[in-house]
DNA sequence: GTCTATACAACGATAGAC
DNA sequence: GTCTATCGTTGTATAGAC
């Protein structure tokens, strides 16, 4: 766990800033045996328990592990990504979202509901129930998954779709989309949890889009 | 924590309204109360454990605390209340739910969402994260809860109005009532963590009713 | 040689200070 | 309003593994 900067020492004429002198890494591959997969990863589960998904920066988890920001980039995609694998999600909501928005805006809840179904259908209830654990556990886990719901979903579909009170209709979807989540695999409730794809989006997709673009008081 | 049937201990203060409780007037001999109260809570952990809500049984259970099956009512009011004490929930579903059908059937979700505020408002978030956090965990605990939400859920509140498809209803009506609890109080998502009742009434019991009596495909 | 992990620099966006 | 600091991200050159 303990990122350590692997610290090569010398040389790194002093270019700019003479103080401090931080890190004067080499370029270029790194001689074998340094995972910085593994301890990026490391570095983002502590940055992001201690101060949140939008409190944690990409610069400083990669501080922490040693090496240049543009690694996240590298191994992960990015922020959203590199949070997705620190909570061992299925998968990434955020790919997920993005490229099921595109389309008639008032049938993107049919999209949505369909899209997670193949996704939960085809990981099954472990990962989903995994990460329920952690959350009702852990206050921070809790705070992670809130900010980066709130953010990404807020962003990559309500904005996209939604007249007003974009938040509160992110909560509302997040409420919709977690319950059936929660029904469906990991309590099992029947018929519910037999049911097929089309039955499921016929009965749960009004009910998301009213959240999405509907009245709301 | 759990709401229980009332304590017939020692110094009940009688309330004025005389309930049509099967209140145990302490008269006679003063048995080894609590100790049969917490024999009888650990017999049914195990049974309902072991063979779910609808297998367990009043009088196995009783038989294994080495009492009679008469002590559940005295103690608890009911196999659904034994069966809320155990799973440690802040308040019996049963008889929130059962005082709030009667009424407008078409204005029901409002009234179920209401009381539910209520409820959860005075509770706060830690037993339900407490809850949320056994079932996730443990399969046992999930199986329970799915029979007893079933059962309950669709004898005293789907099958009192919804015309059709009442256990489908009841899931879905599950879905969006946990989902709702998560979000608000696990997870705390902002603004609807923190707005009034009136703002999530509103939102949320449209849906809901459609659950309960509206059109599904 | 190729391939890839790496560092550095710089860009557009955004939020806050002045 | 402008200025500044900082964010996430991208482009590109390079060093080492193969």
């Amino acid at each position: 766990m303990a990122a350590t900067a692997d610290d090569p020492g010398p040389s790194r004429a002093g270019t700019g800033t003479a103080q401090g002198d931080p890190a004067p890494r080499r370029r270029g591959r790194r001689p074998g045996g340094a995972d910085t997969r593994a301890q990026l990863l490391a570095a983002a589960r502590v940055e992001f328990a201690e101060r949140g998904y939008d409190g944690a920066t990409v610069r400083v988890i990669a501080e922490r592990a040693g090496v240049d920001p543009a690694m996240v980039n590298h191994w992960f995609g990015g922020k959203e990504s590199l949070f997705t694998a620190v909570l061992d999600l299925p998968v990434d909501p955020g790919a997920v979202l993005a490229d099921v928005v595109p389309g008639d805006p008032e049938r993107l809840a049919e999209r949505i509901i369909g899209r997670l179904l193949e996704v939960w259908d085809a990981t099954g209830g472990a990962p989903l129930a995994a990460v329920l654990q952690s959350v009702a556990a852990h206050d921070a886990a809790a705070r992670m998954l809130r900010e980066f719901v709130s953010r990404v979903l807020v962003a990559k579909v309500v904005s996209a779709v939604a007249p007003d009170q974009r938040e509160l209709r992110a909560g509302l979807c997040g409420s919709q989309v977690l319950g059936l989540a929660v029904v469906r695999y990991v309590l099992k409730v029947e018929p519910l949890a037999s049911a097929d794809h089309a039955t499921v989006i016929g009965a749960v997709a009004p009910n998301l889009q009213r959240y999405l673009t509907g009245p709301l008081p």
